[in-house]
DNA sequence: ATAGTTACCAAACGACCGTTTGCTAATATA
DNA sequence: TATATTAGCAAACGGTCGTTTGGTAACTAT
């Protein structure tokens, strides 16, 4: 990562090499499991240099945890712009859901692994950053023609549940995310669109 | 816990004391969150004396684990004894599975969080564990009558993924566990069934 | 040219980690 | 009664953690 530099010569976008750094290492060995020392190695300083970009590890982490919001947003927004059909609008959302958490963002990947627990407020806030996200989804199910009395709620929980837990069992090269997406789709779909 | 034992005076189940307090600990702290002195202390003793029953904190995270996927078959197991019909025995065995992972042992509710994720021969052990319990689960979806193509694979990991992921978004009291499982096994079997 | 601001390094801080050591007292064995 | 084994304590080990401090070189603005 540009080792040609002098020392304290200023660079641009240290606060973005150190995300980029902190969602890679994040992602891979967890919240404790990247040290600062680590991420900061990753990035091209010494640890103690992060703080004049981040006022802690929660920080960036935080700030990890919304740029992966952000990207996962933006994607399942492109993915449903100019499809109409409510139930090819959800497969396709969904396809890009699993797309980027299981393969294309490390940010997003970040938000498969659960938080720092002891801090109630940061854990406050990731929740209201993934409960506005999902709110896509909601909209998603809402839309959907399906049979009188189908729980709604379970039908969206269970979804992006099947979805998210993939991350357990998924192998890069052995599945494709997006045909993991509609196959699981499929599932619900033939039969709640038919009896709709 | 037994606060008036004297020192030094050797008790009975003390293995079982701290593999308890561990799995409390795990669950609710995750495995770098329980360090060996709250472990100990939660147990009555400290933390050197652990060793005396196991050989590392990987040794007591393994031995939670183990018990956890044995808690879970035999209540599944319990829950499918006696019942014929294909869809109630895997409805049951999901509601089974929810409330032992989400209410009632914490020993089952550490097989929701991550390992830690360094050592690849501890990670292979839980995967094989994991991957002998859910035998009982591709048996389940393998007996159900579905129509021609339906992917089981997916099916069956659709399931697992929707009812492991809710520890995520699961508050006590405020949901059922039993209620949960069959809500989300209701979305897929009311069609499945009639179509097969 | 000068002063101020910034980004970084080098080093250390105190806290906590999993684990080891040496000892003691209670139990089991003979 | 003498001996061996055990479970636990007390204390320390070396290491790593997130973070702080103080200094310095490079930029910016006067």
């Amino acid at each position: 990562m540009n080792q040609s530099v002098q020392k304290h010569q200023p660079q641009e976008n240290r606060q973005g090499d150190v995300l980029d750094a902190a969602a890679t290492l994040f992602s891979k060995n967890g919240y404790e499991g990247a040290s600062m020392r680590d991420i900061a190695a990753a990035s091209g300083m010494l640890a103690g240099s992060i703080y004049c970009h981040f006022s802690s590890k929660e920080d960036i982490f935080l700030s990890v945890q919304r740029e992966g919001i952000r990207q996962l947003t933006e994607a399942v927004n492109a993915a449903i712009d100019g499809i109409s059909d409510p139930w090819e609008r959800l497969d396709s959302a969904c396809a890009a859901h699993a797309k980027v958490l299981l393969d294309e963002s490390d940010f997003a990947a970040v938000l498969l692994h659960v938080a720092p627990s002891k801090n109630r407020a940061v854990w406050d806030q990731l929740a209201a950053l993934r409960d506005e996200y999902e709110q896509v989804f909601r909209q998603l199910v809402d839309d959907l023609m399906l049979p009188a009395g189908t729980n709604r709620k379970y039908l969206r929980l269970a979804i992006l549940g099947a979805l998210n837990w993939s991350h357990n069992w998924y192998r890069p090269g052995r599945d494709d995310p997006a045909e993991i997406a509609r196959g699981m789709i499929r599932l619900f779909r033939i039969q709640l669109q038919e009896q709709a």
